[in-house]
DNA sequence: GTCTATAATCCGATAGAC
DNA sequence: GTCTATCGGATTATAGAC
């Protein structure tokens, strides 16, 4: 193990949450899993808390996503803008696979820690949102004649992040439709000519 | 209170368990919540166990779930079929609500409870959305020519899910799109002659 | 920085009076 | 069927040796 203590620390507590939630994990379990001896309170060198390390790791997950956030490249122009649609919405589920652990967090935990919901609405909804709207006008220059393009991107947003989810609590998408399939269709639904 | 004190356990448990997970819930908050004694452990005289208890709880939500499935009634037939389809889309939105309580369960737990997932699944997404094809094949029988109707459907699927989803983890739904324009705009998707 | 040991509290569950 | 009382074990957190 070439990664300090703290580091497994927050790894092995990150893990436990997502698995029994914040209630269901013990600091006892998070030592035996950080590979300290279960029940000795060394995790309390390393953390006031159990309260604190679930803010760091909470911190340290939504930093990643950030991370991922500002990693996201264009692929090369395509002429083709459903093929540059479709490479694009794959990206957005990559990107949803990435954080994630963000998102189980959120889903377990967002009803005993509000501050949460608030910082990773702010960090996904807004932001990501804003900035997706701007690439897809893009991909869309001609993006076909909708009355209400900002309901066509919440629509757009809402299924890929549905399709993550279902996958994610299910185990398996709707339908049994893989992400190539999911995106083809979206993207035709999005770029047919009318 | 005309309510038995085993559904008035069942109840507290239902709300506890919603905002604090399993682990988190303590035999003693429901008790208190339920309006008996905290620590007196009058729960065991209705139920065997705290898991005992959840299973419960889940059977009903399960069972409500499904109740509110077979209440669907297709509205009144319409001439316009995008007016038809957005009234649909809006009733998938209210079913969706009205099971939220199990799809927050489903959220929380499914690491845990394993078999939970199966059973949601089945009922959900399994039965679900084979009827669900069904009714859009029938609001949308002359469905514009999409090479691929099963993945169009999981996008449907997927949207719904998806800005419940938004709404109910970050308490708005994204780009602050209202139901009836985020259905208006899909509806509009999917109808528009091409 | 990790360990043993332990204090103080909490928790799931039971016994028995009423 | 609810209460008081409590058992045994788990849990959070600390003290102190190494």
């Amino acid at each position: 193990m070439s990664s300090t203590t703290r580091e497994r620390i927050l790894d092995a507590a990150l893990a436990l949450i997502q698995q029994r939630g914040f209630g269901g994990t013990t600091v006892t379990d998070i030592e035996e899993l950080a590979g300290l001896s279960p029940g000795s309170g060394s995790f309390y060198r390393h953390f006031r808390s159990k309260e604190d390390v679930f803010g760091e790791v909470f911190e340290r997950e939504l930093g990643r996503a950030q991370q991922h956030r500002q990693a996201f490249e264009r692929g090369p122009v395509t002429a083709d803008p459903r093929e540059a649609l479709t490479r694009r919405l794959l990206q957005q589920l990559d990107y949803l696979a990435q954080i994630r652990p963000l998102i189980t967090l959120l889903a377990r935990e967002h009803g005993r820690f509000p501050e949460l919901t608030r910082k990773i609405r702010g960090a996904l909804l807004d932001e990501g949102i804003a900035e997706e709207a701007e690439h897809l006008t893009r991909d869309l220059p001609d993006l076909p004649g909708h009355e209400d393009p900002h309901a066509l991107l919440a629509v757009v947003v809402s299924a890929l992040t549905g399709y993550h989810l279902s996958r994610e609590f299910f185990g398996r998408p709707p339908a049994d439709i893989d992400p190539d399939r999911f995106t083809a269709a979206l993207a035709a639904l999005l770029t047919t000519p009318r």
